[in-house]
DNA sequence: CTGAATCCGCTTGGATACTG
DNA sequence: CAGTATCCAAGCGGATTCAG
């Protein structure tokens, strides 16, 4: 099997195992995408929300604080009126960022080889049918 | 900000943007783990099934289904009585594999600084309450 | 501007039973 | 062993409204 050998010590058998954790956090829908444009230089809750489109507000504010309460993202609140809230990412967050890295890299390359795949199997389904 | 490069080339916004397509494939509760646990040698259905815990029945074929129709796991049915199947990664899965390596690795490393953020924020959340 | 709160439809996903 | 089909509860998440 030409897989990596750190795949050897993941068990997720394990309840234990952080990957059930942390994947539950940052594999969802937003966490990445937010972390993403946050780190492009938009910190600020409005500009995040422009930024990703499709969000809405509710999974905005909610995906921040998971964010924030696993140490991933600060937020700093002015305390001004009117509002002026910015979230910055960790050292932890910047860090996950790099860690992610080469699975983006991969999307981005790998998308044409997953396009023909699908048509692929579209073909082989519809031949089957 | 110290995120790496790419980051600047990646547009959320975009619906063409292959991060959301991708994301929904890949980041979803189960997909990676059980690309990990057919990268590891197990290849049929029980074999998976009990590796990885507190999967249903339901969630691995549909799961298996969404791997092989785009393109990173290949299914092989021996149409022997009894049922024998064998599911193996593809090349494309493998190298999907490798580019998740340092996420993973992420994961094992900075869990415990993880759950130390958990602990502060809600020792925070206590005290503002 | 930031964000909390409510309502609610729809999808997710588990349990179970059944087929080849 | 591998997989499908059906039922159904839980909760995700969007739209909207209100507050500081």
């Amino acid at each position: 099997m030409d897989m990596p050998d750190w795949v050897a010590s993941v068990d997720p058998c394990d309840a234990d195992c952080p990957s059930r954790d942390l994947l539950d956090l940052i594999g969802d829908r937003w966490s990445l995408l937010i972390m993403l444009v946050i780190g492009q230089g938009f910190h600020r809750n409005g500009e995040i929300r422009r930024r990703v489109g499709g969000i809405s507000q509710k999974m905005l504010t909610q995906t921040l604080r998971a964010l924030e309460a696993n140490g991933l993202v600060a937020r700093h609140d002015f305390a001004t009126v009117p509002p002026h809230v910015e979230y910055r990412l960790t050292p932890l967050g910047v860090s996950l960022g790099h860690a992610v890295g080469p699975m983006f890299q991969w999307i981005e390359a790998s998308y044409p080889a997953v396009l023909r795949a699908r048509a692929a199997y579209a073909a082989r389904q519809a031949q089957a049918a």
